[in-house]
DNA sequence: CATATTTATATAGCGTTGCTACATATGGGG
DNA sequence: CCCCATATGTAGCAACGCTATATAAATATG
């Protein structure tokens, strides 16, 4: 039972993330205006989430890649001149931009329809933070 | 590049709503307190949403199929007594309850969460290494 | 020196879900 | 009778977050 609940929370925050991602990544690097390399951007959601939540290697990765198949970012691999790893440095395109104000735009109707939804359906005011 | 964009922004629709339509339509039999049945919700999604969004069929019934598999809802299948098609008439269950306001509670804390995390990494303190 | 941890990237494969497309069937208006 | 609305349903696609795992070099620890 506990655990059945803690599933669907699970799954339900699993979800939720889905779409939001994408763009919380184009606005870091939108905003940041440098180039970022993967595991900079993993630390950084983890940091700033603060705790919230713990990106894997495994989401991030992948997203970068499709960001850059569809032309939102392009990265470079920098061989270190003095020491340290080798890294991919992302950085964002003007098609990148655009796409993170789509992306954010999307967002703010949907949070706003939610919203109304709710109010206008069920007269919630609950809602309104 | 107008198409590119168009398609990105169906594609970030789509997969925001991932994870919020299972928690509307719980809302919905929650709040409305009586039992309804698929087209009911359909139709009741499309007014409410004024527009904003048209639930297909192929969206709400396997929903709340899954929604009954996890015992969230309760279905029932009813003849009319004098004219008019069958129906399947769905109830909310308290495990259902529970789920909705553990989603709701999920829901409100990834929004606080992104609220927090935007303005802590794009503030106007300048966002450290 | 040897070992463990951290840094750094990558992918195969799983499960969930929104959606398209299609199928089926009844009721009512013209 | 024909067409639309009503009413439910499923097969299959595409996307994506995540787990698990692999690789490899740098750095810290004993």
């Amino acid at each position: 039972m506990e655990n059945k609940c803690g599933e669907w929370r699970a799954r339900v925050h699993r979800e939720m993330r889905r779409g939001f991602l994408s763009m919380w990544i184009l606005w870091a690097l939108k905003k940041r205006g440098a180039k970022m390399y993967g595991y900079e951007i993993i630390q950084a959601l983890r940091e700033k989430s603060m705790g919230r939540w713990e990106p894997k290697a495994g989401t991030i990765y992948p997203i970068l890649r499709r960001l850059e198949e569809k032309g939102f970012v392009k990265s470079e691999w920098t061989s270190p001149k003095t020491r340290g790893l080798s890294r991919r440095y992302y950085k964002i395109t003007p098609g990148g931009i655009k796409a993170t104000e789509t992306a954010f735009s999307e967002w703010k109707k949907m949070m706003v329809g939610f919203k109304e939804f709710l109010h206008e359906l069920f007269g919630i005011e609950e809602v309104r933070k």
